[in-house]
DNA sequence: ATGAAAGCGCTAACAA
DNA sequence: TTGTTAGCGCTTTCAT
């Protein structure tokens, strides 16, 4: 139909052939168009039309000059977290003329370091990563062979690496204190059995406010941990509520792992009948855009998400620069106190939340 | 504190002369190992891990090989449907051993431009693009000078390009449907002032249910178009609300773009103290998870998103072969009939729904 | 202002 | 079985 043969891509040479000129010119008209004459150069930039001719990336590359791709490592980008921080990565890369490749690892440490392995076989510009395996040799290492490497969602702790993080143990201690200022003094924990390091930091903050409190951590906070991926996120939560309830004594309160496991626990809470917030409360985290407008409300855990992805992309950016030195940004999480919780059963009203805590104008 | 001088990268030629062979025969170990002597290959191999070589892809692709990035351009992959989807896509290049790179137009068809251009250079495998523009004509160079490209969310409409979408003609059909069989006779369309085809032919299968139904789709169909960007989404369709209840005759029904449309206008009539279903039927479109735990529970529109992405990733890869045909897959949009939309306000008992929809089991 | 030439790191055909 | 060689398409001196 077309023509036949496969469609040769068409070359510098060609271009210069169609122009009457030489390959060098058709590159300096690209490159420093100021140094041709005018005349010549329209004869080139026509002849650039007329061919439909694309300059080769790999070929550039191959002389030196940087990609302009930058590769991306989350944990799954059908996580509406990931998807937004993403985006704040993608824009401000775009801000420089990079593109974004993301992948996701679904929490396995393999899939990462192939991951990693390809992305540097690329020679892309640089990765951010949110990383699942301990395994921060390979990181070190992809960065001080030229690949920069910027965490995000992981604190530095002392490598020698740029990261972005959000301080997850504050956000753990946040929601925890409002549980506990309401007077709840029996909360589960949703997390996972293979789980990042936000969700396993968080923990650590509840049990850190918790002990704070004067109360023991190992009897006021329970471990609930799901099994994921066979099932969907959403449901692994839904059936966890029932070995929630199975407990004695059974807590008053739940902080999920994020909102859409929250999600998940509201409906299954529902569906038994359990009232939300009268017989449990229930917490969230990220304050997804829906969050506000669940039944109830949903009380959770705000992250600067889309902040967090442009930050670690500009720290991403600045390693090109020659006066580069490794930094971390840390950023705080904020509590936002809607209806999803209240007192525990039987306990007379409640505390006023922390001064930490915002209520949400109407 | 490291090397000094910026770490060069270990090219193909170092293992060789720290393994004391030649350069091919390097080669030959990682592509060729079982042409290689097994004493000589494990010499090489181990110098590999030595030296930390990692093969440079842009020299691969300039020799010819294909190159394993894949380009997806989405309208805003912020967007839960378009981050769902685009997990489908990169599931599916994965198993293939291939990687996505993701751009975002945000509607803007110059944006689009300038991606397409930017992918081509890079030499993708081939571009997954949800189009907005309606500059066919770029695709279609694209496609023809070996850059394969795949619509997604958009069908082929006799273009010599494969295509993964839903038919949305229907998914407005079925929505529109379901509002005149409960007695709506005033129905308000939220669209965008920019919106993707999707958006548009989901307003047309809207306006030929009424035809159908023996109304007059001007008169039934009332037009709202939100101005996006500067506010988000959520915050546009929250505002579009009032523009909604003033008109008059006030329509009795909203069908919305997307479920996080429907979320502001929730959000809205909620703080208007308006009652839904009551007062106002709202419809959503997607089935994103939070829709079904929304109050009330959201009646919308489900596409199999997940499995379009991966239908359009299995389209593209497919042109490698030989035998390749373009050719379209159309899947079935299907309506979730929840507890956002009844009677209008003094309507007897409804009739049943169509039977196309599904009405959800507990 | 333009062109000739070298070479980036790799692969594949061919020679040894 | 291993090594030699000739480019892939481009950028960049360095002539002209």
């Amino acid at each position: 139909m077309t023509e036949r043969g496969g469609p040769r891509r068409v070359r510098m040479r060609d271009v210069a052939v169609a122009a009457g000129v030489s390959a060098s010119t058709v590159a300096n008209v690209l490159s420093r168009p100021d140094i041709v004459a005018p005349e010549t150069r329209l004869r080139v930039e026509q002849a650039i039309r007329r061919t439909g001719f694309v300059r080769s990336g790999p070929a550039r590359q191959l002389r030196g000059l940087p990609s302009p791709i930058v590769g991306s490592v989350v944990l799954d980008l059908a996580n509406p977290y990931f998807a937004a921080l993403n985006r704040g990565v993608e824009d401000r890369l775009a801000e420089a003329g990079c593109l974004l490749l993301t992948a996701s690892t679904d929490l396995r440490p393999e899939k990462e370091g192939q991951l990693l392995d390809l992305l540097q076989e690329q020679a892309v510009r640089g990765i951010v990563i949110a990383p699942i395996g301990s395994d921060r040799g390979a990181l070190l290492a992809a960065s001080r062979r030229g690949t920069p490497v910027v965490l995000v969602d992981e604190p530095r702790s002392g490598l020698d690496l740029c990261a972005a993080a959000v301080d997850d143990v504050l956000g753990g201690r946040l929601a925890a204190e409002h549980l506990l200022a309401l007077g709840h003094r029996r909360i589960a924990y949703l997390g996972a059995t293979v789980e990042s390091g936000t969700v396993t930091r968080r923990r650590a903050g509840v049990r850190q406010a918790v002990a704070d409190a004067g109360l023991d951590p190992d009897d006021t906070v329970v471990d609930l941990r799901m099994v994921l991926h066979p099932p969907a996120l959403v449901d692994a939560a839904a059936g966890a509520v029932d070995h929630l309830l199975a407990l004695r004594p059974a807590p008053t309160a739940v902080l999920c792992l994020n909102d859409t496991a929250a999600l998940g626990v509201l409906r299954r809470l529902h569906a038994l009948g359990r009232r939300v917030p009268e017989d449990v409360s229930v917490v969230g985290y990220d304050d997804l855009p829906f969050a506000a407008l669940l039944s109830p409300p949903l009380t959770t855990v705000r992250q600067p998400t889309y902040a967090l992805g442009r930050t670690a992309a500009g720290l991403l950016l600045d390693e090109a620069r020659p006066d580069h030195t490794h930094r971390q940004v840390l950023f705080r999480p904020e509590l936002m106190v809607r209806s999803s919780t209240a007192p525990p059963p039987g306990e007379p009203a409640a505390d006023p939340p922390p001064p930490t805590a915002r209520r949400e104008r109407r």
